[in-house]
DNA sequence: CAGTGGTCTAGACCACACT
DNA sequence: GTGTGGTCTAGACCACTGC
């Protein structure tokens, strides 16, 4: 029943968009079915990773979306509602929902863990950045694989080092596509104000969904020793970020070495 | 409209049960209007720490909970909704609702997060545990403060090893308050097979329902070098854990060493 | 088959924000 | 006031499980 309906889609709106798709049926070994509110997600996911909305931005109400999908209002509550709790959209209640972004979000670093041992970041503090180098060079194995790369791409590496309240804590090396990035540059990277993945956004039109970290302890070699202010040997955490763009699109590798004496890593587990 | 009914409380239900609280209204400063649904989720959660239904067991059905709260359906599904988002029940779809436990759920290790460099953690079979010690004693300050205990509170200490494939990779210090967990030998644990915290749930009723974890690099002493089998200033992955039942009541203090060669924490952000 | 959770709808009302 | 998201209800039907 959810899948007839006695009118025509309405002319007037976006003429891509038809009524729901119909739950696929017949088919003999996975009947692949798939609730009305899960293809809605994926519709409005579309629409958010072809940039119809950018970060920050309100989409559409839910009547409206209600309306365009010719569903009703409680089926694009619960797509929106998923969408929300993966946070790549921020409902505001009286106001709207708005594209998540990592600009002026109320917390500044979304994906950095790191804590001081008392207070938290904010207290701390902007932390204060240091651009050792940015330059372009082909992908080497290790780094193509992780990117989705082929060995020999072009690729864009970075390395900088982050202090809090003048103590160097993290150093840090981030590697790039070349494509999506083509243009960014030290001198870019080092008049911006705000998160590394907000400047993504608004300059390049990357949007950071998620990561995955993989955490080591290490020893600090010469350069890091040197960069990080401690003796080397010194144990520093090790932390190996793939972050992800829509559909699940490796778009950049960040290879970090943090200082613990001061900070932790904090996770929560539930 | 919804704190009114026309027939009166079924004598035949609990009795402690009543209709739904009225919202509060006419408090001057706020208001603390509490949606039903979180009402209805705070009453559920009572029911599961008070261990009206234990690990494992269904909880009633929604149509049951909806006639003893006097609420719909929907309602207490979206309460049963948040409750399964953290993991504190299962839903188990032409079945039923079921409290959750950390024994033979699909994962072995609900708060492990060290994972082998190629493969999982289920693949390199059971770890093989060994009881350093296991010792009743009066907590420090730095113990009991973690554990909202007093300085001089008796606690149980336990040290153990965990090796995978027959090398160790984690040693770890356990503290647990000496009231909830009296009777805990380092006979029982050794005898018991399966996670520890499944042990917590059937021997005294402890439920961990969440944790939080501070993470550091530091370098082995001489006694973790020893158990580890590393060589001392060996950087190694400090993780210092406290884990909540209900009403995030600290349960336990672990301070764990892990060995990072073979292995990695895994940490997904979002 | 009956009972469970899962989906979808339609309508009412509430809380909040802007204007 | 109008429009937004948020809550609550009631009823229908679907999908899965086990008798």
């Amino acid at each position: 029943m959810a899948t007839t309906f006695l009118s025509p889609p309405d002319p007037a709106s976006n003429a891509s968009e038809a009524g729901p798709v119909a739950v696929a049926s017949g088919a003999s070994a996975t009947p692949a079915f798939s609730p009305l509110y899960q293809q809605i997600k994926v519709l409005i996911l579309q629409s958010l990773q072809a940039g119809e909305w950018k970060p920050g931005d309100p989409i559409p109400s839910e009547m409206e979306l209600a309306a365009r999908f010719r569903v009703s209002q409680g089926t694009v509550r619960k797509a929106i509602d998923e969408l929300a709790a993966e946070n790549l959209v921020v409902r505001r209640q009286g106001k709207g929902t708005f594209v998540a972004t990592h600009a002026e979000q109320h917390v500044q670093y979304r994906f950095l863990r790191l804590m001081p041992d008392s207070g938290d970041l904010q207290s701390e503090g902007p932390a204060e950045r240091q651009i050792i180098n940015c330059k372009r060079l082909r992908a080497t194995a290790d780094i193509a694989r992780p990117l989705a790369l082929r060995t020999g791409d072009a690729v864009l590496q970075l390395r900088r080092v982050l202090a809090f309240q003048g103590a160097p804590t993290i150093l840090e090396d981030v590697w790039l596509p070349g494509g999506p990035f083509k243009g960014l540059t030290a001198e870019r990277l080092a008049t911006h104000r705000g998160p590394m993945y907000a400047l993504f956004e608004t300059e390049f039109g990357v949007r950071m969904v998620r990561a995955e970290e993989k955490i080591r302890a290490v020893a600090a070699d010469v350069a890091s020793a040197e960069l990080l202010g401690v003796t080397v040997g010194e144990p520093l955490l090790s932390v190996e970020r793939i972050a992800y763009t829509y559909n699940d699109m490796p778009m950049e590798l960040r290879r970090g070495l943090y200082r613990t004496d001061g900070h932790y890593y904090s996770n929560k587990l539930s």
